[in-house]
DNA sequence: TACCAGGAGAGCG
DNA sequence: CGCTCTCATGGT
């Protein structure tokens, strides 16, 4: 183990750091300059896009360092991963398109609660909302000087002993209650999210959907983006219109079809190839509504 | 202003 | 199963 420092390097290729923190996946990664800031757990953590890998900074001195690794998962055989997707043309765009584009291996009660606050809401909002309850219900913790307070994700136990109306401050409306009772759940410990990965995908997903406010698609954001479970494939309203405009041109295929479709089109990394057509998807729209984004 | 947002859940035929 | 409606709030 190396001498503690405030900061390390990860050497990695095919790593686009701006994207994947902002792929709508986690929601906590601020821009700072040429930089990302955010919260890992209880740290705060700023990363920087170098040409062969990413540089890392803490406010405190780091030993070991593999709970980040883990986090923007460095180690992951990417070329292996593509070499398992369908060589269709649609496929093939989004990936020339979203190079680089990574899954992070978040924790898995930040992204349960996060995703319960995602229903029909947008990415920006989204992150106005969990910023908010970061800063009233988080622990504070350690920043480097000059920079603005960072709060950790708020614990189950935390947000249990909220009341709703409490929680509607926070301008997540409908979601209150749905956040609520599942923090309840959790911090009474009647609903282990460790276990969740030891299961198999469809049990998994069927004891997530015993939550209130967790469908199949929130289940699978956080099977994918927090268990560890490549084979999940979040089916939002971006990937409906991905999939019905891809694959069923000029055809009207159920919901049915469309999970048939999904399920033996895609292979083991299902997951990978879903957030490539979401955000290749969310970045045309992007850019035909503010075309000042592009680069 | 009108429409929509990384949905879920209930009611209905 | 498949459709429709509501829920709260704010961005574009």
């Amino acid at each position: 183990m190396a001498n503690p420092a405030l900061s390390t390097f990860f050497a990695v290729r095919d790593y686009d750091l701006a994207t994947t923190l902002n792929s709508g996946q986690a929601f906590r990664w601020l821009p700072d300059g040429d930089a990302w800031v955010g919260v890992v757990g209880k740290r705060w953590v700023r990363l920087r896009a170098e040409r062969n890998g990413i540089a890392a900074e803490t406010a405190e001195p780091i030993g070991d360092w593999r709970w980040l690794a883990d986090y923007l998962q460095t180690y992951v055989d990417f070329d292996s991963i593509l070499a398992t997707f369908s060589g269709d043309a649609p496929m093939r765009a989004a990936v020339t398109a979203c190079r680089g584009l990574r899954l992070l291996r978040q924790d898995p009660w930040e992204c349960l609660a996060s995703f319960i606050l995602s229903a029909t809401k947008q990415v920006v909002q989204i992150r106005q909302i969990v910023a908010l309850l970061c800063k009233r219900y988080g622990e504070p913790v350690p920043a480097p000087r000059g920079q603005p307070p960072a709060f950790a994700f708020p614990t189950p136990e935390k947000l249990a002993s909220a009341t709703e109306s409490q929680l509607r401050r926070c301008k997540m409306g409908f979601r209150a209650p749905n956040l609520l009772a599942t923090a309840r759940t959790v911090a009474r410990g009647e609903f282990d999210l460790e276990r969740l990965r030891h299961l198999r995908l469809r049990q998994a997903r069927s004891e997530l959907m015993k939550l209130p406010g967790v469908g199949p698609k929130i289940a699978d954001c956080v099977l994918l983006f927090a268990c560890g479970y490549p084979r999940a494939f979040p089916m939002d309203v971006w990937i409906l219109k991905a999939l019905r405009q891809l694959y069923f041109p000029r055809r009207r295929p159920t919901s049915g079809q469309l999970r048939q479709f999904v399920e033996t089109h895609f292979g083991p990394y299902a997951g990978y190839a879903q957030q490539y057509l979401f955000h290749y998807m969310r970045m045309h729209h992007l850019l035909r509504s503010r075309p000042a984004l592009r680069e």
